[in-house]
DNA sequence: TTGTATGCGTTATCAA
DNA sequence: TTGATAACGCATACAA
């Protein structure tokens, strides 16, 4: 890191402006500003067009730390947002549609990374609720959100997304990973494949369990059974895909077809089949889209979530209750978003392909 | 979307605990409560103990918003950040990196995204600072920040971020993206290319024309002059992207190379080298590394920008000044962070490739 | 149409 | 070590 030169600087850090500065100047009780802040249509004229002056002027702007300790209701006007990692694109697109939502609704959206720590994901709340968060929406680490009880009893109103809350009611928004799955495996059965092998992620995760759900039951549904030996579960890492799909494809009775569970799983799966020369062989469909999915040779073929639909509904479903009265909430839902299947190439290879002639140039 | 049943509820909808409350069940004044709260260690261990408990017993948080009003500063522990666009992977590693930095500081940070719209800018900026935020991050949209001149004048501290604030003085933090260009030039001169093509975004923006000069310098001190014909400025989306290197390839005097200012535009090439069925022929460097870029054929070389280094030199930049005092401030400085070339194989297409034997697969 | 008094939950001052 | 009280910036009820 290099620094570059440039000139120095005196700020005067003079107190902001407050609605008694305002008032002092015009020459006016603070009561009527207060009025004029607030919009109300009692105030004169001139009156009002003085004391607007006079806040341009004095660059003021109203607290709102302050107006919201003696509004009734007490309300901050932000919501706290706790996500695994800001910085996946999954959850940068919850994040930004939550944000938007919020702020059509004049509130503010305070975001916080657990890294799917349940330890973290308790001290963000916290954080949160230090600074009086109206509301809560949580993509949920760990098996036990009961932490969260006390305030869902005190009126709370907290929406779990992505996965549900567990040992807790409460509203979640998720997306049909079931039927994703089994959209896929229907595709690829539609495309001859028999044997499709899945590779899934922990099994404790809420989605990765709907998700061999789909599969398994896609395939029960038409071939009337699950061969055990393609499914390799709790594979959580890229180089644990890349193992877990080079044991399927190198067994006996290989697969002809992979469905990967998420992301990461469909990295280690690629470069497992590049490395195999079985790219151009080898069916393979991924759960979540990515960028360069398109630019891939095959071009790979995804389910895809409708993320901004989910971080759009969740905050939808937080503002209802916080509109709602504490005696007219509405039950506890699961609020489920469709998935779509985006054909593009690489699961679209029918079963038994052959190696066209297996050409690589990688470097 | 789908409902699924679930049970009804009904909240208390009770009034958070104040110290108040603390100090009446425990009967201590609620100074003394305070006293624990702040963590001052003149109470009697007995007292705390008891106030300790009776914070837990009747859930106790301390009301951000009300100790900010009385506490002297007047600060509010957070701090403001507007980016183009939290959904983008750039954008969302940056706010991640921020928001780390800040939590680490006991800080808060606001996000918003301006979609480049230099109104919206302002609009979330008015919006954080009636929030009272600390302090400000900004990637700012547009040419000119001087709106926010009264705010600095004041000694709101404010970091603008990968681009430079214009009409006003501030600290920036910025990739060296003239380095970035340059090293890529080099790299494929060393490769054997004398004609290479530069694919830039719109000449108004600073990150822009930084990588245009980086090009254009290493160019002029490598081979004595630019060709003019072989950049194309302006190119701002997808598919302008890709029009223009179908032009370039196309001409009389072909480029063997590409450089591509940032990721778009880095796709809309590949688009048009695929088509053209250049993949393996032509060289290509993108700006911005890419999820799946090491999974092309071939694998995408890029000019790589530390992304969470960015953002933790901007926050700790702000942090620095806001823990300055105002007399002692340092000068207004330009910080610049080092970009990385990463070789992955289409950088490293010799000049005058023949065609291997151009195989495509796509679909 | 405008102003006064009081209170929100907390911290700061000063006294006990 | 503890407490009474004023003050922060604003909203509310009520009075003028």
């Amino acid at each position: 890191m290099t620094n570059e030169e440039s000139e120095p600087k005196r700020p005067a850090a003079t107190r902001a402006a407050t609605m008694k500065d305002v008032a002092a100047r015009v020459g006016v009780s603070i009561k009527t500003v207060s009025r004029v802040v607030n919009g109300h249509d009692d105030v004169h004229p001139d009156t009002r067009a003085r004391i607007e002056a006079a806040m341009k002027e004095l660059n003021f702007r109203p607290n709102v730390m302050a107006s919201m300790i003696r509004r009734r209701g007490g309300r901050t006007a932000s919501i706290g947002l706790v996500v695994e990692d800001l910085a996946n694109p999954f959850m940068a697109q919850l994040a930004r549609a939550v944000a938007d939502s919020a702020l059509c609704r004049q509130h503010l959206v305070l975001i916080g990374s657990s890294d799917g720590d349940p330890e973290r994901e308790r001290e963000l709340v916290a954080v949160f609720l230090t600074r009086r968060v109206d509301g809560l929406i949580i993509v949920p680490s760990g098996d036990d959100q009961s932490y969260l009880k006390a305030e869902t009893d005190r009126g709370l109103p907290i929406v779990f997304v992505d996965r549900l809350g567990q040992r807790i009611e409460a509203d979640a928004v998720v997306s049909d990973n079931a039927s994703g799955t089994a959209q896929a495996v229907r595709h690829l059965l539609a495309h001859g494949h028999r044997r499709i092998g899945y590779l899934g992620d922990l099994r404790g995760f809420y989605t990765a369990q709907a998700r061999l759900q789909g599969y398994e039951e896609a395939l029960r549904a038409a071939t009337g059974g699950v061969d055990p030996r393609l499914v390799r579960m709790d594979v959580h890492t890229v180089a644990q895909a890349e193992q877990e799909a080079r044991a399927l494809l190198g067994s006996d009775d290989p697969p002809t077809a992979l469905l990967c569970g998420n992301n990461l799983i469909t990295v280690g799966a690629l470069h497992a089949l590049q490395a195999l020369d079985l790219r151009q062989k080898v069916a393979l469909i991924g759960f979540d889209d990515q960028d360069l999915a398109h630019l891939l040779t095959p071009a790979l073929t995804v389910v895809a979530q409708d993320v901004p639909a989910i971080g759009r509904t969740a905050a939808e479903r937080l503002f209802l209750r916080l509109n709602a009265q504490p005696d007219e909430q509405a039950p506890y839902e699961r609020l489920t978003i469709p998935v779509t299947l985006i054909p593009r190439g690489s699961g679209e290879i029918p079963a038994g392909a052959p190696a066209e002639h297996g050409d690589r140039a990688d470097r």
